[in-house]
DNA sequence: TACCACTATATCGTATCACGGAATAGTAAA
DNA sequence: TTTACTATTCCGTGATACGATATAGTGGTA
C-alpha cells in the first residue's frame, strides 16, 4: 500500500518536462528528499522503462557522457494520476490516524 | 525514507490502550487499511518486539486461543514520537511537489 | 456427531522497493 | 596528471509488506 511512493515522486517530475536521472535526483534533493541516491533513482528509471510509462531518448552532452531523457507516455501520465489519487487517499487515512 | 508507515500506524494503534494483533487488524480495515492482512500485522508485531518496543502479557480468552496484548514502553512512545515528526516532514515534503 | 464461522496467532516463501557501493565514461579546470 | 563534476550502469543486500497456509480455541447449527 505504501510502495512506490518514491517512484510516484520520479513520474511527477518527469511529467513536468523531459529530463535524465541525474537531474531527477538533484531535483529530488533539491525539494527536501535529502538522502536520496542516484542508484535508487536509477533503479526506479529502469523500472518505469521495464514497466513501458516513459519515452526515452538519448542525447550527447557537452557537460559529461550522454544523457537518457525521458518523457511520459500515455501510459505514464494515468500511472501519475493514479499515484496522486494513491497518494491523497492515503494521507488522508494518516492523517486522521493521527487526529483521532 | 517511506519505509515503516504502516509500523508507525500500528504503534499509534497500540499507543492507545492495550489491545492484539487480531483487534489492530480490525481497527486498521475499519480506518481505511482496507487490504491489510494478519501475516502483514504480525510481521510488525514481531518486529516491534524485536526491536523492544512494546511490553506483552499473554491472556487467556472466552472468544478464541489466548492473546498476546501488547503496550508501548518507553523506548516504544519515543519511536511513535519519531514517526509522527518523520511522517509530518514526507507529508509537507510530498504535498509541496504535488503544488509546485 | 460433523461441520462451519469466527476469533486468534504463527510461520514461511516471495516480490518489490530502495539503499549503498563501485565501476565506467566524459569534460574541464587546476 | 590529477581532481572535480556530470552522468549512467550494475550488483548485492536488507527491509517491508504481501499472500498463503497451518494451527488452535469457542460456539452454533444441521
Amino acid at each position: 500500500m505504501f510502495k512506490g511512493v518514491l517512484e510516484g515522486c520520479v513520474l511527477e517530475i518527469i511529467g513536468r518536462g523531459k529530463t535524465y536521472g541525474y537531474e531527477i535526483t538533484q531535483q529530488l534533493r533539491k525539494r527536501g528528499f535529502t538522502d536520496v541516491v542516484e542508484g535508487t533513482v536509477y533503479t526506479i528509471l529502469v523500472r518505469l522503462e521495464k514497466n513501458k510509462l516513459v519515452n526515452i531518448e538519448k542525447k550527447p552532452s557537452d557537460m559529461g557522457p550522454p544523457r537518457r531523457f525521458y518523457t511520459l507516455n500515455k501510459a505514464g501520465r494515468e500511472e501519475l494520476r493514479h499515484f496522486w489519487a494513491k497518494w491523497n487517499f492515503i494521507a488522508s487515512t494518516i492523517n486522521a490516524l493521527k487526529e483521532k
